[in-house]
DNA sequence: AGAAACTTTCAATAGTTTTTGAAAGTAGAA
DNA sequence: TTCTACTTTCAAAAACTATTGAAAGTTTCT
């Protein structure tokens, strides 16, 4: 396979798994163009390279430098902007993760809290199995949440060391 | 809060989460609501629950029958299908994790593969630095596939076991 | 200040996914 | 076999999401 052939590829593979991911398309494509380019990109050159328009690639280019996936990087003598992406994939792991706690896990942790109070007869047997689910949940998810935090607290070590003990 | 009130509140929350895990609305919906709910429903129930249309009602059954997270029960004397959710949320992550593995992470180890396979001339530092940013990823992604696997084949004591590890 | 070189916004448009509901299909009862 | 009570399908419509590109905004330079 070709060099260009396989970025190519693996820019549209990343992509569509962006999309199962919460991460839209372009976003996501935007992503691994620059994980598999050295050097920093201008909104020009993404732009004439995923063939999409300026405000797409603003708007997408943005939303990474939100998720902390890209940086913005001057160049001397250049006025245009530049971006680069995080190179490390753990740390690319950490900040998808923290940021999807963020938006995913801690809503509905609030929800779980407030469902958890139903008020009803004292020995409605309705209230009382539908409070012993919503606590299951809760505690699994309570769970997950817990893992996430020490995972986005923790370092590449950390991890390494987690998947080994897993597999083991 | 009033029992009705906080079924329909957890109902739409989970509903929505269900769309950033690449579950859609109604499938999510449903499910939380076969969740909290003892008694096995119809599909007249259901659509009427949820104020859906016959259609929807059914290919979103099938889905969550196809997912393994709900299943047909039959009723003495009744001749309609009616549909129970598994009610353990180990088991619920469990095979979503296994559908998720096998929708997501399978076909995207397959790409990496076959672009890792990229060739050019033999000194070119560009197929070189693509080359190690792809064996990255793939030893992430493989690592990930990993954990999902053995996840997949644990039982809930493990699970438990893993959490308590991983937070002390 | 004005002009040039960029970035950002946003209303309109395109594209995608979900939902509907009527029609077709299926299986049990008589 | 036909009737009836269901389930499934699918083309059309609706709802939702992403994309465009021109215009507005910003910053830097002279």
């Amino acid at each position: 396979m070709e060099l260009e052939v396989a970025r190519e590829k693996f820019v549209q593979s990343w992509g569509s798994l962006g999309t199962s991911w919460g991460i839209n398309r372009t976003m996501a494509q935007i992503h691994s163009l620059l994980l598999i380019t050295k050097k920093p990109l201008s909104a020009e050159d993404i732009m004439a390279s995923l063939q999409i328009s300026r405000g797409n690639a603003n708007m997408n280019i943005r939303a990474l430098i939100d998720w902390q996936l890209v940086r913005r990087e001057l160049q001397a003598g250049e006025r245009k902007e530049f971006f680069v992406a995080e190179k490390d994939i753990w740390e690319v792991a950490r900040r998808v993760t923290a940021e999807r706690k963020k938006r995913e896990l801690e809503p509905i942790l609030r929800v779980l809290e407030q469902v958890s109070q139903v008020k009803g007869p004292k020995d409605d047997e309705e209230v009382a199995e539908f409070k012993e689910m919503i606590s299951r949940i809760q505690d699994f998810v309570g769970k997950l949440d817990a893992v996430t935090e020490k995972m986005t607290k923790s370092d590449r070590n950390w991890f390494f060391r987690t998947v080994m003990k897993l597999m083991g």
